[in-house]
DNA sequence: GGAAAGTTTTGAACGTGTTCAACAATGAGT
DNA sequence: ACTCATTGTTGAACACGTTCAAAACTTTCC
């Protein structure tokens, strides 16, 4: 059966997350996985063609995390302030235990070529689930988010938790105080910019660059 | 007399440079680099403490030139959003040379320990030097842009240089077209959306936004 | 001119991620 | 039970970035 195969997999995986969490990404060599799984070396790339790929592993778990505890977060909070700051805490609140292995993280996946990359045809799923979680904040928001900028509102959203994850990254301030305050502070001004597309003279900014987004999107 | 030894850094320097616009940055091995150099691996790292040294002197001599340029065009053009196309559109070019090479820079820049990192220390003269060209846009504006956003502008100015930069890095469109449209498109709307800090209702928006990157920044 | 001190250069060696030919274990078909 | 193809596993080997003791060269000082 492919259970022997499976339980490799997941040793090698759980063994690795396991040392990025406790010892960061430079320290954790695939030797050094190897022998603590184990397994030969040549063996965990039976299944892992590259370390990149034990960071995608990473990846998966803590948006599938993510899914889960904002989803929580979001029950019964019906203003959109509150429900993407619920959002964007539980992002934050994930990546956590990864924090020292943050830059490395970002510098794998900022490559085009890594699986990892949120923007790159591997990750489509990952990417898809992440910004599943901000169209549901933004559905779920009332009073309702203006009808035009419903659609491309994820989309920016989710920019905007790249941005934050990017922030929280190079944030040292003690269990990264900063970010919490970024998050707290920009989520209701986010809401509050919204509230002023019905401005006749904002409005048509918001629609130039909505606009401009969507053009520059379908240029590709 | 200290020119020989200069001589050897430039040299190295200019083969590295010429090697990551020709090859890319990965097929750049430091053993290719100090043999086209007709010199030493060991003597190459004599005067560059590693490779990311090698990136940074291509991203100091990327940015001087962007001074340069940047300069040039602003010659003559009075309107902020003009200006402001003048010092984007300049920067995409300094950099287009490299462009293969773009996302292993990034990948190299965003690393806390990198030499390069627009964020570090070592980096500083750099960033300096790179705030000044958007101070200069913003300064040198006329109509001029409203006080209360003239101390803050060009930093945000510049943190939008560096998304467009990002944006840049994963352009695959031909001449990064695609880069070209998003600069003309968002440097009109970013004036005009400026404009609108004299509507009461926005001017709040725009004192909170101020007040939040303030306090977040001043909190490190 | 020659010794001492400083600077520059060398290349072998280390640990890393990754590859791969070979071997072992498993499973399917008869 | 016996093939034999598939799947899983091994460890030596490769190229890479980087280090470092030693050698070669330059400068300084008498």
């Amino acid at each position: 059966m492919a259970a022997k195969s499976e339980q490799t997999r997941q040793l090698v995986a759980d063994v690795a997350l396991k040392m990025f969490r406790e010892i960061g990404f430079e320290k954790t060599t695939m030797r050094a996985i190897a022998q603590e799984a184990g397994v030969s070396v040549g063996n965990a790339y039976y299944y892992f063609a590259s370390k990149d790929e034990l960071v995608q592993e990473l990846y998966i778990q803590v948006q599938d995390e993510h899914a889960v505890v904002a989803a929580e977060a979001l029950e019964g909070v019906q203003d959109l302030a509150g429900r993407l700051k619920a959002v964007l805490h539980t992002g934050v609140d994930v990546m956590n235990p990864y924090h020292q292995f943050g830059s490395d993280f970002i510098a794998t996946a900022i490559r085009p070529t890594s699986p990892v990359n949120p923007f790159g045809e591997a990750s489509t799923a990952a990417r898809e689930a992440s910004l599943a979680i901000f169209r549901s904040a933004v559905e779920g928001s009332s009073p309702a988010v203006a009808k035009k900028l419903r659609g491309d509102l994820p989309e920016l959203l989710w920019l905007m938790y790249m941005g934050v994850a990017l922030f929280w990254v190079y944030d040292t301030s003690e269990g990264q105080r900063r970010t919490r305050k970024l998050i707290d502070g920009a989520a209701p001004l986010v809401a509050r910019g919204l509230s002023l597309a019905k401005i006749p003279g904002v409005s048509k900014v918001f629609d130039d660059v909505l606009g401009l987004v969507r053009n520059v999107k379908a240029d590709s």
